[in-house]
DNA sequence: CAGGCAAACGGACCGCGGTCCAGTTTTCTT
DNA sequence: AAGAAAACTGGACCGCGGTCCGTTTGCCTG
């Protein structure tokens, strides 16, 4: 395993569901060493020197460490494993999005209704996705911990406040990972390259499906 | 990549949705030599005792290899990858499965209105893929192809079916992804095993996902 | 400025998934 | 029955992700 990164105290893990979620582990570093947040920027400019030079596939941990003329135990040593270090790649957009949905302007921030700002935010990640979705995929953590990710979980969090303020007396938790489900970079790389439905579908798709969820009590 | 093995010829992807799915892929063995016959079926017995004394880490390409007394070539040959073999050992029961809606008795087998059916293969979904969850989290491929998976189609397929009838004039093959995005063996894993969550939560969420995808217009 | 120590470094090392191909076995043809 | 083509076999081989541990380096304290 590859855990117990000394330098990574894993933030504590805030018990139960903060009421208002925190702009997502801004106190993620704590203090590098000089030589050490040198390197750690040297790693992550040839990592995406890498990606746009020989795509995904050819971000080689050896071939990282190579580039930015650096051992491979600390390419390990930082970013824990090659998930970590295709994660931290994605970081910097993931929180972009992230303030723009906590605190950035309507639809997507606060102040327009809920279910507004879920269609907002399904629209802003299927694009955001779509683009980078090389990167998005092959970041992917293994399968049991798919859904453990600290960003994903920011995302499925922030669905569910929305929704709770939806349809409040819903299982919200599970309406939550449904939509966040829909927004999963393998899904949409399937639809679009595989099947070839362009993007506005699924987006046409998401609003559907938001609606349909949100809809308060069968007509009858 | 592993293509090309010359013993499968792919079974030539028939081209369109065929309206009526047929038993997924029966004809999938193309006639072994005797030998190949007999190796395949020691290396699924042996993976499948590995499998019940390591847990399925311990199942290795190499490990299987020597406890079926055979060449390490001989399992990819055969299998393809690690994941066509995990999926081999799970094609026992998504056989069964698949045989249980498509001509079993209803309310999962035809004869019952769709929505019911469609409660119905959640609730067996979650109930195989609850137990076999180890084997079906090691069985996934890289998320690229996730959605690629014969099974899965099927799966996925017959939902969309379903749906047709349920709700005519939607779109039901994105409704489709995301009904069956709700059953993917990771977020079972992640609900249950880490979030705590009963099976019965889940069953019971998945009936209410069922009941708003399926309404047919808001009350308003 | 010395010196001590935690932190960071780097590269040898390991195990596994996957490929390759020379040699063997089976099946088909006549 | 014999011989050749096709299919199968096994294990050496490769590259990569990940670990380990002896060595080096930056930082803080006196």
């Amino acid at each position: 395993m590859s855990a117990s990164l000394p330098p990574f105290p894993k933030a504590g893990e805030p018990s139960s569901e903060p009421l208002l979620l925190e702009i997502a582990s801004s106190a993620d570093e704590p203090c590098l060493r000089a030589d050490a947040a040198r390197n750690r920027a040297r790693l992550l400019e040839a990592a995406a020197r890498l990606v746009a030079e020989h795509g995904a596939a050819g971000v080689t941990m050896e071939a990282v460490a190579a580039a930015a003329s650096v051992g491979k135990g600390t390419v390990f040593r930082r970013f824990g494993d090659r998930t970590g270090l295709l994660m931290a790649l994605l970081d910097h957009s993931a929180r972009q999005l992230q303030a723009a949905f906590l605190g950035g302007p309507p639809p997507l921030g606060p102040g327009a209704p809920p279910v507004e700002r879920l269609h907002a935010f399904g629209r802003a990640v299927l694009r955001q996705s779509s683009e980078q979705l090389e990167l998005q995929l092959a970041a992917q953590p293994e399968p049991a911990r798919r859904f453990s990710s600290p960003p994903l979980r920011a995302l499925s969090g922030h669905v569910t406040l929305l929704l709770r303020q939806a349809v409040p007396d819903a299982d919200c938790v599970l309406l939550a990972q449904t939509l966040i489900g829909y927004l999963d970079p393998a899904l949409i790389h399937h639809l679009t390259k595989e099947c070839g439905m362009p993007l506005e579908r699924l987006e046409a798709g998401w609003s559907d499906l938001v609606a349909r969820v949100t809809r308060t009590e069968p007509p009858r």
